[in-house]
Order: C-alpha cells, then structure tokens, then sequence
DNA sequence: TTATTGTGACTACAGTTGTAAACTAATAAG
DNA sequence: CTTATTAGTTTACAACTGTAGTCACAATAA
C-alpha cells in the first residue's frame, strides 16, 4: 500500500493543514485569501505550500475541472499527535511530566477536556512508576 | 539587556543540550563522546553544534585554560516549556486537549508527576470554559 | 625547543524551508 | 473566436540545518 503517512509537515504548511482542516475542503481560492489574510501571505507562496502538501501526500486534489478542490489525507488529530510525540521523543523522559504541566497550565481547556484528562490519569496512575529514569545518555544518569 | 532567550534550538543541537544538560558541564572531548555513542556523530559534526550553540548562547565557554568547559545557558525546564509552548501555539486551540491526552497516554509518567497534574487539573476545573474555539481561521469555525 | 597531538575555529556543501516571481494552460467574457 | 482572467506548474533564491573536512593554535611529550 502507498504510504501516504510519516511526512514532516513544516511549520508554514501547518497553517494551510488548518485551514484546510477547518474548512473540510477548499479551493485554492480560498485558501489563498484566508492564508493572506491570516498570514499576510502573497497567493504565490500558498499556491507554493498547497503543491508542497500535495507532494507530500497530505492533501489531495479533486474534482476534475479547473477549480480544484483540495482535500486534507491526513487527520489532523493524528498530525497533532505526531508532532506532539515528536517533540517529546526529543526530551528528557524524565521531564515529560513537568513539560505537559506547563502546556496543560497554560492552554484553554473545555470542561469536557478537564474531565477527559482526568479519567486518563486516573487510570494511568494505576501502573505508573515511582521514578521515570533520564533517558539522554548512554548509562543511567539523573538530570 | 542581552536577549539570551528567544532563539530556536534544531533538533541536532537539542541533542547536544540533552547531554549537556544531564552532564551538567561537559568538556568538547565528553561531548564528543557522547554524541558519538549516542548519535554515532563524527567529532567534527558535535564541534560544530556546539559552536552553534554557543553563538546561540544556549552554551557558554568556561575556564580560561585550554580544555574548556562548556555548560547551558538556557535552562532545560525552560527550553521544554518554549518548545512545547510553541508546538502548541501552532496547532488548533479547541484540539489542545485531545492533543495532550494523546501525549499522556503515550508518556511514561511517574506518581509524582501524575499526582502534580491532577493538583493542577482540579485547580483548572474550576474556571474552565464550556467550550475552546477553535483559531484556525478568521471568524469562529469548528474543525 | 621542537615535534606531536588534542582542541577549537573556519570552511563546505547538499537538502530543506520560507517566501515569491514567472510562466503556462484552462476558462470566462466580449 | 480572440482576449482577459484565473488557476496551476516551474523556477528562484537566500537562510537555515545536518553533517563533516580542514586549518590553526595551544598544550604536552620528546
């Protein structure tokens, strides 16, 4: 099968993966103009990011006429926990809780979020370890 | 003032900051090292991210002498914080929290730290808003 | 004091990213 | 049909990254 997945999507093309995710599908039309006014970007550089997705295989074409449409192929749940997971490969297991403190301290959550993130802990806490050991350098080090 | 902050950490240099963090301080030699261990990195390669970083000023030089000793100038709770502030800022507010669900579910977590975050969930629960909306595009949207 | 070596500074170079102009092909207007 | 307009494709180009070689100088051994 084709692997559309496991493509780093840059930071710029994040922001036509939202839009496109926001409107579920769009033209370059109006990915153009929502992208210059959100970003101030000139049409040649969403045109640019757009075919750049395309390559990449997170977005797709439709429609077989002149006006495209332009699809995402990627979620955007499963793009945000891949970066997400991303970022955190590259840490210090060890300091993955204090790091998720500070994200959890400064977002907006919903009241459902809360409550969601809750029922999770609790069920993690479990089997949770008394310690998560440092992971950065060969031999067990404490950082 | 100097502005020490506010520069981008690349992924290769965040690997020398890892070590340089758990070693506390570290001589270019212990560097190299480990990076060579770690990342199977020629000398030069760690050498020249380290010089990086230091004209970055996530690194300072240290001893007079010609061994120097090099240790952060950037503090890695900080470091992880920015970075996580940042992935986030990129990402759709109203998804933050299926986001670090996604996260905690795939993170080992020890008690303290699960016991940390359900302090600062409750707190949170207090204030929370019904809904988060979503900032993808100008004018309110649900993705 | 000179030869040797470890360490730091400078140079290199291809690939990626951000940003956009120019060109071409399709469609709509006259 | 010819022209103007729009949408899609190619090309551009500087800055940044990953990866590493080479050069110069300080420290040490002979």
């Amino acid at each position: 099968m084709e692997d559309a997945k496991n493509v780093t999507i840059t930071d710029s093309e994040w922001m036509v993966m939202r839009a496109i995710w926001t409107m579920g599908h769009a033209t370059s039309r109006e990915l153009i103009d929502a992208m210059n006014e959100l970003e101030g970007w000139s049409a040649s550089t969403t045109k640019t990011l757009l075919h750049r997705l395309i390559q990449k295989q997170a977005v797709a074409q439709h429609g077989g006429s002149r006006p495209f449409t332009y699809k995402p192929v990627v979620g955007e749940k499963e793009s945000m926990a891949a970066a997400a997971d991303d970022l955190f490969d590259h840490m210090c297991a060890m300091r993955a809780g204090s790091t998720i403190a500070g994200v959890i301290q400064s977002r907006e959550l919903s009241r459902a979020d809360i409550a969601n993130l809750q029922a999770i802990l609790a069920e993690k806490a479990k089997t949770a370890p008394e310690e998560v050991q440092c992971n950065c350098l060969p031999g067990d080090q404490t950082c």
